[in-house]
DNA sequence: ACGTGCGGGACACCCCGTTAGT
DNA sequence: ACTAACGGGGTGTCCCGCACGT
């Protein structure tokens, strides 16, 4: 195969992925219709079909190439070797609401979590990879945790396992919040409840 | 109409309801079938047609009647006239725990949120009933944790408002990790950690 | 349920069936298209879904309500209480070769085995209701054989069991032979020989 | 082309006919799959219609290549140059019987049967391929009958014609026989009844 | 108040064949 | 000679809702 027609494959490939995940995201899994797909990413059925075996497949591709790597750069990546995760994670935390807020995706939803939530009853394949995912993400955050205190930069008797269940728990509750609501505000202020919280994980300051 | 017949039609009516809310629980509102809601009522689909104009009526119903009631009766009359709102929020997060993991509710999900999920952002009707519970939640604690101020159980430098958001968005996501991770464990720990942070939401003892 | 919507669903349901035949005789099961029988009943799709599962179930109660009753009353009814079956059996064959080379249904075949050489491999349902139409068959011969056996009109050192299994498959392939050939000739050329291999069965005449 | 291209070409084209062959035996032409074709010759699918038109062509040289020459060889190159032709006759039948038995082939019925039965009424084509083998076949039978005649192995009284037809039409329905039943027995029963019409074409014996 | 036959449409699947390339 | 991406359409399924009945 020549170089042209492996990036042409990956191209008509990506399409369909890209334009897959848009309509999986608006509508859902069960909602999403494999001709808007089609007719959004310029192809035909003939060239879906010829890639993926069928809608739940391509649903489980767009999980795994998709979603999983935008979910690992937002939230495990800036976590990895972290001296001090409180402040990472305040950072990654307003980050990520600034930039929802700004783009508007505050009233789309968390994609992992959308999907997560309608399809991990019904769908074992699709529960499973979407666990890994948030599984993934809590060990990121509990890893950091440990290692801040070790180095002094967390309270000691908090739990970082526990701890980490809480904090992703938080994040899906308030962006589905924020959705629900379809207000920013209601982000915005949660969020800052939320880093409330982890300012109470800080060693209590020696004299004060 | 005799008393008689109207409890006939009410019944008729609830079984309805009944069937309907467990359908859409187990498959979405976008999965759930009408065919199966009126095998499971007993009826026919006449008499279903007769009571509600349509699916999405109907679950609009199911919101208001049933789904409504529950949220109320859960998680906003305990709270009512509460004089100290961390304990008794404790106490139901503790008590719902426990009853999802016994009756393995915690691998369906919270009804509310998981309509919440899959209808907000594509039907405003579902949206505006959905928010109202969850505004109502949240005034709720709101409400509680004002009052908890003024009664000196609560710290006086909190924002009872983002707390509230925080809290209620905390526990959407807790049961949403369970239902993703089929595991219980996830649920309690997690729940372990959100009763943590309502601990630090007390004054600090006078001496320490 | 009154007379006449009793009658009205039977109307419709045997109009589905009736065509639902007339397609599968033509152009087998796997052939057939389910948009020309809704076509040529002159009803919806709805219609036929609400009254069959399918296109396969469709095509079972097709063998069970209108295939079978035929083969009945050509090939078992008129052998019931038979004094000669040989001379029964060749007015049966006549008579339907007559039948079917004037109705040029010797095109066509036989409906039974049409359905019976596509789909018994395929299709453990549609092999069992087959195997039980034919066996019925065979053991309708057997026991006018074993009638005239003992009347005095049939040989008695012929095997009724096996002799009913070569006039069944003989009428099969004579069938299946007109069809490939789109020859009348030869299938009443092979059902005289036929009717010739009946006759061997005579009792040697006493003096001759 | 050398001869090495020339072996390769025949290759290829060979496992191709052999995979379809083996497609449209067990599925029938409708419902044959071509890709099922394509993966088991281990091929692709630009290769297949580089040899061949379409499905349709592809399958009438099986007919051509394949089970025209299987026919040929198992009923009617045994029966040349015949002097006897009811003992050869039964010797075929009892052979094939006794190998479909054996290797199961009764479960699948006959190759040049189902594509008979499947397509002679839908596709000229096919019709004219399969009737020629057929026609064969009764010729076969027909000359062997009245070489027997001749020589004084067989009856004079009967018409070769006829009879080849009733023959070749009776091993049609045991086959389509033994393949709805899945029985073997029943195979060997009408087979034996078969075997029992032939012998009553001897010529009867001078004196006894 | 409630039953039932039925309408009409959309959706996912899947499959045969072509064409631009090497 | 052979490949692989791709075209385009037909097929069975199935479901929500209506229009009558009684």
């Amino acid at each position: 195969m020549t170089t042209a027609e492996a990036s042409a494959r990956e191209d008509t490939r990506g399409k369909i992925l890209t334009a897959a995940f848009e309509e999986f995201y608006r509508h859902g899994f069960q909602g999403g219709n494999i001709n808007h797909i089609v007719e959004r990413a310029g192809i035909t059925k003939g060239a879906l079909f010829h890639y993926f075996a069928g809608k739940r497949e391509l649903a489980l591709v767009v999980i795994d190439e998709i979603i999983g790597p935008i979910t690992h750069a937002r939230w495990m990546h800036p976590l990895e070797n972290s001296s001090n995760p409180l402040v990472d994670l305040k950072r990654e935390i307003r980050q990520h609401i600034k930039e929802d807020v700004s783009s508007g995706a505050y009233l789309q939803g968390c994609p992992l979590n959308n999907i997560a939530q309608e399809m991990s009853p019904l769908d074992e394949g699709f529960r499973k990879r979407v666990d890994r995912l948030y599984s993934d993400w809590r060990q990121a955050i509990a890893i950091a945790l440990t290692s801040g205190i070790k180095g002094g930069t967390v309270r000691k008797d908090i739990s970082p396992h526990d701890t980490a269940a809480l904090v992703v728990a938080a994040q899906m509750g308030i962006w589905g919040s924020a959705k629900n609501s379809r207000s920013a505000d209601l982000m915005i202020e949660a969020g800052n409840a939320l880093c409330g919280y982890l300012d109470t994980l800080k060693p209590a300051s020696p004299r004060s």
